[in-house]
DNA sequence: ACTTCGGCAGAACGGTCGTTCAGCAGTGCC
DNA sequence: GGCACTGCTGAACGACCGTTCTGCCGAAGT
């Protein structure tokens, strides 16, 4: 173990405060919130008990802070792919699945923790949690209608297809395995491919 | 409170047993396993700590009974729908996904634990839940890859399209409301739909 | 009437949980 | 050199957990 006395406080705290998330999140995605327990985060960090809560205020705001975080981080990728997008709602909606699929893959835990342990947040986190989902929710189906407005969407359960698309996307940080055949940017293709076939996607002809 | 003192021995203990069941249901699903409580429990099912114990082992007991008793109920639906559907694959996946969906939308609670409390089961349970949940994919995968076959199903990715059947199916645990306006028929339909959407379903031309 | 016995209550046990607290090294300032 | 101060440690606290144990209460057998 370096010797860390010398450097700077900020960076020591740094350190210690992003190790101390590090572990929780793998403790909290492994076990669960309730059953994660405290001083096996701090263990797993390689800080002591009374040290995390030098950093921070208890394990609930450890996971709030977690949840928060990589929600923003999620809805930063959705956002950034829509402006790169377009306006053609396939293209659109090619681009939240693309976006969706590469954040379930390559943060599975944030992810598992993001989409099931909200129920152990405090009451006023999940206000903020829940519309920020429906947020989410709204860019799919925004993208949807205006298929759907445009014509060449062609699905009769606009809401069932969006749902599915949404659990079809989320679904993939439940069993993605990094280390098996198929490359993140290939599942993006054939996620988005699934979901312009759920939409009954029907390219426009120009003329007829 | 009816005074049970003089009904059959056998009514009473089967009266207990199954509230305590009921109650470490909605526990379960409400709280987490982890999170709910023994004395919860009993005082749910309207019965003393020490009677809880008397009729079950534990606390892991009861959620493995419950997992258990769920997962084979969803799969005599499965096989009861395929007896009825005969051989056409796109009958066969449409009867798996009706059956999901309804055994979804109909057991919410015992769904919710079933997908989502397996990490707490015994070592030796969880391989013979992981084996169950195999079994119930490749009923998927067999009409699927019959589908293929026989050339009315033409996705060029039958893996990814089944996963994706699975998770909109299971979805279906998680929002639906049963005050809600879609009624569960309806929904099986929609989602029978979808499946064979997914699929890339094109019904057999008798000749061309 | 007396014994026997199963079915449960109530209390208790050992353990772990999240959280707090008093105090001690090491650092920088006067 | 003395001193305040920051950053952290080890120990402790109170609460609650799953589980067990002792014993009573009512019924059945004789």
């Amino acid at each position: 173990m370096p010797d860390t006395r010398n450097r700077p406080a900020a960076g020591r705290q740094a350190a210690g405060r992003q190790a101390i998330i590090d572990a929780a999140r793998e403790e909290f995605a492994a076990r669960g919130f309730d059953a994660a327990s405290v001083r096996d985060i701090a263990a797993r960090a390689g800080v002591s008990l009374s040290a995390l809560y030098h950093y921070y205020p208890g394990k609930q705001a450890l996971l709030e802070g977690i949840i928060a975080t990589g929600l923003e981080a999620y809805f930063a990728s959705c956002t950034a792919a829509l402006a790169a997008a377009g306006e053609d709602p396939a293209r659109r909606l090619t681009a939240l699945v693309a976006a969706t699929v590469r954040h379930r893959a390559h943060h599975r835990v944030d992810s598992r923790i993001v989409l099931g342990e909200a129920r152990s947040v405090s009451p006023e986190f999940r206000v903020h949690h829940r519309a920020r989902l429906r947020e989410a929710t709204a860019l799919f189906a925004d993208a949807i209608t205006a298929g759907l407005t445009r014509g060449t969407f062609t699905t009769p359960h606009p809401d069932d297809a969006r749902r599915a698309v949404i659990a079809m996307c989320n679904a993939v940080a439940q069993w993605y395995d990094p280390t098996g055949p198929t490359p993140v940017p290939t599942l993006e293709r054939h996620y988005a491919d699934l979901a312009l076939t759920l939409v009954g996607y029907r390219p426009a002809v120009p003329e007829w």
